[in-house]
DNA sequence: TACGTCAAACCGGACA
DNA sequence: TGTCCGGTTTGACGTA
């Protein structure tokens, strides 16, 4: 019984892995060729308080860091081997990267969210072509039952003494195989039910 | 130039 | 109190 898509051994179903894997990063940063050539904003600014430099005064407008692929890369290579850091590797991380504890913090987060959101597509993905496969054996089974449907109710297909019966609660045909099995169906019957 | 996408950054709530 | 998470905002960038 193929319950799986035809293609199953294909797909590479990941669910029970916690979190990620199955799909390396590996066209992250560099993707589709986008260049990250504009760096000036990546440099860890020298002052030692730059966080609060954003929220001083008027509130200027965000300044938006682009990491460089090196940045990227590492960061990546990190998060590989770990999907949270704590705050010894953080700081060790920013301070390897040029970048603030702040910054290595956020990246994890929005990168565990990514990783997050592909594994929820990958999973959707499966159980779409599951359904598909559930509901075109579904139709089998229909098509089956109207079949026997039928030779139950023309009388030159099936003879006086055969001994199909049917299960009231599933609608499917069974044969017996010796006489003593065409037994009453109330006999018959909760024995049925326990298969069932 | 408008629009869509991606990712950095932020916000507020939950939790240990 | 620090960290995480889900949701959101926002800026950079590619493309039609």
């Amino acid at each position: 019984m193929a319950i799986l898509p035809e293609n199953s051994s294909n797909l590479d179903l990941t669910i029970s892995v916690p979190g990620f894997s199955s799909s390396p990063p590996s066209d992250e940063g560099s993707g589709g060729g986008r260049e990250q050539l504009k760096l000036d904003m990546n440099r860890l600014p020298s002052s030692e308080d730059d966080e609060e430099l954003s929220h001083g005064g008027s509130a200027p407008p965000r300044k938006k860091l682009r990491l460089t692929r090196e940045q990227s890369r590492l960061l990546e290579d990190s998060f590989r081997q770990n999907h949270t850091l704590n705050p010894k590797q953080k700081e060790a991380l920013a301070k390897h990267l040029m970048l603030r504890p702040r910054q290595i913090e956020v990246w994890f987060q929005n990168r565990r969210a990514r990783s997050k959101l592909k594994q929820t597509e990958m999973e959707c993905e499966y159980l779409k072509r599951w359904f598909g496969s559930l509901t075109e054996q579904n139709h089998r089974l229909h098509r089956e039952v109207e079949e026997l449907r039928a030779m139950k109710v023309a009388p030159s297909t099936v003879t006086s003494t055969s001994s199909l019966t049917m299960c009231p609660r599933c609608e499917r045909v069974t044969t017996a195989a010796s006489p003593s099995m065409a037994a009453p169906a109330k006999k018959a019957l909760p024995l049925k039910e326990r298969e069932h």
